[in-house]
DNA sequence: TTACAAAGTGTTATATTATAACAATTTAAC
DNA sequence: GTTAAATTGTTATAATATAACACTTTGTAA
């Protein structure tokens, strides 16, 4: 794996220090004093990053996360808990649900070489604060 | 289940009868002619629909699609194949991957109430198109 | 080491997706 | 019938994402 270019590395590093998925005007505005000033720049370096594995997209909240888990295949099977009263996201390292889902195959005979599942419910916390 | 309102109808008839899943802006413009004249009766229409189970987003295609399978019991459990060539969606329903996966737990302990499920390949006509 | 291609950058403008706020109307329940 | 809930209509605006073009840097290989 070849090193990230400057703005790469600057937006990866912002998402990878975030406890939290960021979106990506939260991006360009929190990068703007490193010299990042336009949309297409953030969008061109999450791409990038996605492409390559290093973030996810959480495709429900158009938000962005650092990848937890250097196992999963270049974006190819990734998995998400997503808590709908904090908002709290966890990517989920779990071999039995990746190597069900690797291997489904649907009775159309189409064979996947992708996926992404998210999961909601409540967290931890938040159930506890409810009671 | 009650019935639709005016505009519900109309939104849900058109997604209903399209062979692929369709864009906001899409529906609107397919709609003006019936007198819907604003998004925002476009997405509330959709909101509505998708809370009830009638239809469902394709949230990485920010696309809406008909549901196939009257026992997706009101859109808490989903799971669809995307062609990323030809772009064809298909609601997958099968109950081995429905039942793994709503008994899914996590080993941090939460228990989920919902999931979402896209998986991405070629289908069948992109595969012998390619050879 | 020079040429070439590929990847990355900077910039302006614009397209696409989605919601806020407010008033009026219709529908369902009591 | 009265009230509450859901739906509608409308204008404006927010949030998310890409097009197009010129230029620069980086990697590769003759
Ligand atoms: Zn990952
Ligand atoms: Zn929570
Ligand atoms: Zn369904
Ligand atoms: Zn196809």
């Amino acid at each position: 794996m070849q090193n990230l270019s400057k703005n790469q590395q600057i937006i990866f590093d912002l998402i990878d220090k975030s406890p939290e998925p960021l979106k990506a005007y939260s991006i360009l505005f929190n990068v703007q004093k490193k010299g990042i000033k336009a949309p297409l720049q953030v969008y061109r370096a999450l791409d990038k990053l996605v492409e390559i594995g290093k973030i996810h997209k959480i495709e429900s909240r158009n938000a962005f996360i650092a990848c937890q888990n250097s196992s999963c295949q270049i974006s190819k099977a990734t998995a998400f808990s997503i808590c709908e009263s904090c908002e709290k996201v966890t990517e989920i390292n779990n071999s039995n649900l990746s190597k069900y889902l690797t291997s489904f195959k649907d009775k159309n005979g189409m064979k996947y070489n992708k996926y992404n599942l998210e999961f909601f419910g409540l967290c931890k916390k938040c159930i506890s604060k409810k009671s």
